[in-house]
DNA sequence: AGCCTAAGCGGAATCGGTTCCGGTTACAAG
DNA sequence: CTTGTAACCGGAACCGATTCCGCTTAGGCT
């Protein structure tokens, strides 16, 4: 009998890492010069010089492909709320860390408006996958820290819904929509939750 | 020359009107009988008996479709805000009305969740085509009664975000969502944008 | 009743995402 | 260096949505 030694998770192999990287140039030469409409699965795998099915193995479908081509991104913006700096970071009050929290979302969300509604428009529920729980998770608890009372996981998605890509693409669209309008749409919303930094109890 | 009659609009031919019933018959058996997973357009035609190019004349594409199977309570809901009786219609003070609205529309969405998930998920932009805008422009039209100063159009975007099907699904998959749950935090969030009657004047 | 044509119709073709699978290969162990 | 195998690979096959187009027909008109 073989030893059952836990799943020795190996690292990847060579030749797959350099299809993946492969694989994301090619994806972002074309969405750099034709938009991403133009990512079509098929072309990309032709572009970086692979099949197909290697672009499922590395990247799990469309969506994962999106949010592969926003990570490095992603990450910055994660690190920055997890452990950077306040009023972003910890370290500010939490009303400080929630207004921080959403104006640098409606920053990073109109950044990269074009590959988010195709990462979140790829699968019914693509938009709940990956960041938006972390996201989800950090507000709630901020929340909470303010408002015990109140049903914050409702509110931290409350909070989370009207910056969904699509709806922002949409109103983008029909002009008169800036982030600066968005983030004074949110500071409203804040006000009245209490969370300007009047610093009164939560009991409501 | 002909009399260029400003194109008259004819009516849908018998034969057009017959095979709506039938698809919409046959789409809604297939519902009813395995979900709307089992929803696929080649299966509701052959199983009304018709083409699949008959399914797109008559209702544009699978997002129409799902609207259409939709459509009757969706007529009933229209017609109650924007004409039924108090508070959901007019005659009610505005923060009832919205109030009224936005639970009217939380079980509605709840009643027919799958369909509108699907709907909704047909194309990046689907949500914001039929009911979408008008939701919004009522909504917008009665915050705009109660706090002018406000960026009443956002605001009513951040009400409606919240009730994305496919955001109520997720929570809902998940346990622990209820419509209730859904209309308290809708309450709170109307609590602070001072449409809980307190009649305080818009200045903010 | 017969004509004319806009409106309809069916279903093959197309298109893009996703899955499958028989054949390769990196690389760890001996 | 040889071997064993898990991880990879390419690309054909599949699937469902959508488009296309040549043929048919309802129904207004004479």
């Amino acid at each position: 009998m073989k030893k059952d030694v836990v799943t020795k998770p190996r690292r990847e192999r060579a030749d797959a890492s350099r299809n993946r990287a492969k694989i994301l140039a090619a994806a972002a030469g074309i969405v750099a010069a034709r938009g991403v409409e133009a990512l079509s699965m098929a072309e990309v795998a032709a572009a970086a010089g692979v099949g197909v099915g290697t672009l499922y193995r590395r990247f799990g479908d469309r969506s994962g492909l999106a949010y592969a081509l926003i990570d490095e991104r992603e990450r910055q913006f994660q690190q920055a709320f997890l452990e950077g700096p306040a009023p972003l970071g910890p370290g500010a009050p939490a009303p400080a860390r929630v207004r921080a929290f959403l104006h640098a979302l409606v920053d990073r969300t109109m950044d990269q408006l074009d590959l988010l509604v195709m990462a979140e428009t790829a699968s019914p529920f693509a938009r709940f996958g990956g960041a938006y729980e972390l996201y989800h998770r950090h507000l709630a608890m901020l929340l909470a820290h303010l408002r015990p009372a109140h049903d914050t996981p409702f509110l931290a998605d409350a909070l989370l819904a009207p910056l969904a890509a699509p709806l922002l693409a949409h109103r983008l669209r029909g002009g008169a929509l800036t982030p600066e309008r968005v983030k004074a749409g949110l500071d409203d919303l804040l006000a009245g939750l209490g969370t300007a930094g009047e610093g009164r109890p939560a009991q409501g």
